[in-house]
DNA sequence: AGTTCGATCGCCT
DNA sequence: GGCGATCGAACTG
């Protein structure tokens, strides 16, 4: 098996820029369909966006921003830009950038990365891992790859820090399938799923 | 103060 | 295709 990093963290980011906060002050939608391609890098680990799922306001029912502001939606409701980073069932991280301008809920999870960077580190934390499109094919497989936790929620990931999306210069083409969400119980039909069309790193089903 | 159940994963059959 | 692991946010009384 090759764990060898497709592109070395260097030439990622000679090869791209930083995605700059303006970008997320729009419709939910629209980010989620874009972030497709952008590349999340924290620390020397580094995977491109494959799969996403939008998740938008009050009227979303699957969206924990439709309770409104609580504690926990809080970063949902605030800045663009910002990471929501959240625990479910006892054991995962989930990574989500908040989107939409202040004050209005509105979020994108990301579902799926193929690797970049750091492969050997990311197949440390996962061991479990078999081959390289193991490493960050779901939700919660993606955040231990990149050591992504609860610690980094409301971080801003437009200023330049260890933690950031970046676009790449010369991007791959590619084809989006849109589909319904998965893993949810409420709004079960809204065609709010993204990925790009044959990649194989994208989360089964 | 107690209860419910979830934007999942991996192992088992 | 089913289920156990494991825990915190948010709602009920």
């Amino acid at each position: 098996m090759h764990w060898k990093d497709p592109i070395a963290l260097d030439d990622l980011f000679a090869s791209s820029r930083l995605v700059p906060q303006p970008f997320y002050a729009r419709s939910t939608i629209a980010v989620a369909r874009e972030l497709l391609g952008k590349v999340v890098v924290h620390g020397h680990t580094a995977g491109r966006i494959v799969e996403v799922e939008a998740y938008l306001g009050l009227d979303d029912l699957a969206a924990h921003a439709s309770r409104g502001i609580t504690g926990r939606t809080r970063v949902i409701f605030g800045p663009p830009g910002r990471a929501y980073v959240y625990f479910i069932y006892g054991m995962h991280e989930c990574l989500n950038f908040v989107c939409e301008p202040d004050g209005i809920a509105g979020a994108v999870l990301i579902r799926a990365l193929e690797p970049v960077s750091g492969l050997l580190r990311m197949r440390r934390r996962r061991p479990v891992a078999r081959e390289p499109r193991d490493l960050c094919s779901g939700p919660g497989k993606l955040t231990a790859a990149l050591g992504i936790t609860r610690a980094l929620n409301g971080v801003d990931v437009t200023s330049g820090g260890d933690f950031s999306v970046r676009e790449l210069e010369r991007p791959e083409p590619f084809a989006i399938t849109t589909t319904p969400r998965i893993g949810i119980t409420k709004c079960t039909d809204w065609p709010l799923r993204f990925y790009i069309t044959g990649n194989p790193n994208v989360s089964k089903r």
